[in-house]
RNA sequence: CGGGAGGUAGCGCAGUCUGGUUUUAGCGCACUUGGUUUGGGACCAAGGGGUCGCGGGUUCAAAUCCCGCCCUCCCGACCA
């Protein structure tokens, strides 16, 4: 992609304060429409795809199955459950010019359930996970943070279905693990605590936080054996009550859901001896819009952000110094088109800015790998290689540069492989 | 919904207290044109761009004072 046919308005100063909103707001990821309501833009747009490549090959590795619900559904569908009035405000509800009442889906456990309702009827055919990724609509009393809390944001939803309790436990746990590897695959640690139902209901949840100043859940940790906690009284490991006061942003949440919904919704199934038994449910969701908030916040330093190099936008930026040399400029193009055909993801900034305009926007979008190229390095027969991370330097020789870039990214990048 | 801050050019701001030749509303950046530059947001020159959030009021005169409303951000409450 050549920087200059792509969009890209990064922006040299904000009001925001919030870091990751600031960042997204500066590097040109999103804009904002109305309060708690944004578009997303390309390099946004990218970086939410490769989040949500990630989670798809960890939901299929489940084998779980991807469906698309809709977001528009009738109002008599939630109060089968009693959820209308729980939800109350926060649902976005409106009547249709038949009159027919609707609301812009928060959340998919009325409708999952009424879909499986339809058509599952045997033992046989469970268990059963289904998932999906999708815009949920919340009207939230005070939206926040840009995408860390929104009106209108991306959510992965998935719902198992068993046949008793030891299923759910065992659909549970899978996608317990499936969690902690997405949450590491984007580059973020996690950390796990019970948690409250709250409005979903169930047996039992497990929410994903990560640490951060905008996130919304206290938590603690003890100073003396390091263990994270939520209950402010005394560390449950070691009984120290030396600990510091934390904030966690939540990412995801697992929750044992049970037959609640299944009952009133009418989800049974016929068990070996011919019993009418109500599907067991567990729905386990992560906040992808605001996944993505969360990796700047945990990746970033005072140029910019710095993504991780699975989400990143791009995998690759060239930096073209001199594009108004023809011989720099088609030496630019000859590397951009070897890397891209190699399979990397390749932004060639090949602008006519100035020098310092080229090096402060790649540093403020922060794609991994920077080659710098220019009037002095290229008459040395050099092309500079910059990790964004660390912004450590290596100079490669210009005419055997491939093995050596690959290489020195492959020793940077333990995690991810590149083809 | 309670508390706080704010709304002036695409972005960031000054001007508002004390209404009026510092005001026919400015500055920085961005934008247009010409020129000089070119390894860290460069320089010179000339331009374009505003119903000062909206509505009403006070006044000879309102960005500025008064009343009402709308919007944005932050804290709280609430919430995945």
């Amino acid at each position: 992609m050549l920087f200059s046919k792509y969009f890209i308005p990064t922006l040299r100063e904000v009001k925001e304060e919030s870091i990751s909103f600031k960042l997204s707001l500066k590097a040109g990821l999103i804009s904002p429409l109305a309060s708690g309501i944004y578009s997303y833009l390309p390099l946004g747009l990218r970086v939410l795809r490769r989040i949500e490549a990630i989670v798809r090959k960890n939901m299929n590795s489940l084998e779980a199955c991807e469906v698309l619900l809709p977001a528009l559904q009738p109002l008599d569908l939630w109060q089968k459950t009693e959820r209308c009035d729980l939800l109350g405000e926060v649902m976005i509800k409106f009547k249709d010019r038949r009159g027919r009442a609707l609301c812009l889906g928060p959340t998919h456990e009325e409708v999952i359930t009424d879909l499986v309702s339809k058509y599952i009827s045997s033992y046989r055919e469970l268990p059963l996970i289904l998932y999906q990724i999708q815009t949920k609509f919340r009207d939230e009393l005070r939206p926040k943070g840009g995408l860390v809390r929104s009106c209108e944001f991306i959510m992965k939803d998935a719902y198992s279905f068993d046949r008793n309790e030891e299923g759910l436990e065992k659909s549970y746990q899978g996608m317990y693990s499936a969690y902690e590897k997405i949450f590491k695959e984007c580059g973020l640690e996690p950390l796990v605590f019970s948690a409250d139902v709250g409005f979903i209901g169930g047996s039992a949840s497990c929410e994903f936080l990560i640490e951060s100043s905008s996130g919304e859940d206290n938590f603690f940790q003890c100073k003396n054996c390091g263990f994270y906690f939520r209950d402010k009284d005394c560390c449950p490991k070691c009984k120290s009550r030396d600990y510091s006061e934390k904030k966690g942003l939540e990412l995801g949440h697992i929750f044992k859901l049970g037959t609640i919904y299944s009952e009133k919704l009418g989800a049974y199934f016929l068990d070996e001896k011919g019993k009418r038994l109500a599907i067991v449910m567990g729905c386990y969701g992560i906040g992808v819009s605001r996944l993505l908030s969360g990796v700047i916040e945990q990746n970033y330093d005072s140029e910019g952000i710095i993504w991780p190099e699975s989400i990143a936008p791009f995998d690759i930026e060239i930096v073209c110094l001199n594009p108004e040399e023809e011989e720099i400029l088609s030496f630019c193009f000859q590397v951009y088109n070897t890397l891209t055909q190699r399979g990397f993801q390749v932004l060639l900034d090949e602008r006519a800015e100035y020098s310092g305009v080229k090096f402060k926007d790649a540093y403020l979008i922060g794609i991994p790998y920077l080659i710098v190229v220019g009037k002095k390095n290229f008459s040395e027969d050099k092309l500079e290689f910059i990790w964004r991370r660390d912004k450590k330097k290596l100079f490669i020789d210009k005419k055997n540069y491939l093995e050596p870039l690959v290489n020195s990214i492959r020793e940077k990048n333990g995690r991810v492989k590149f083809n």
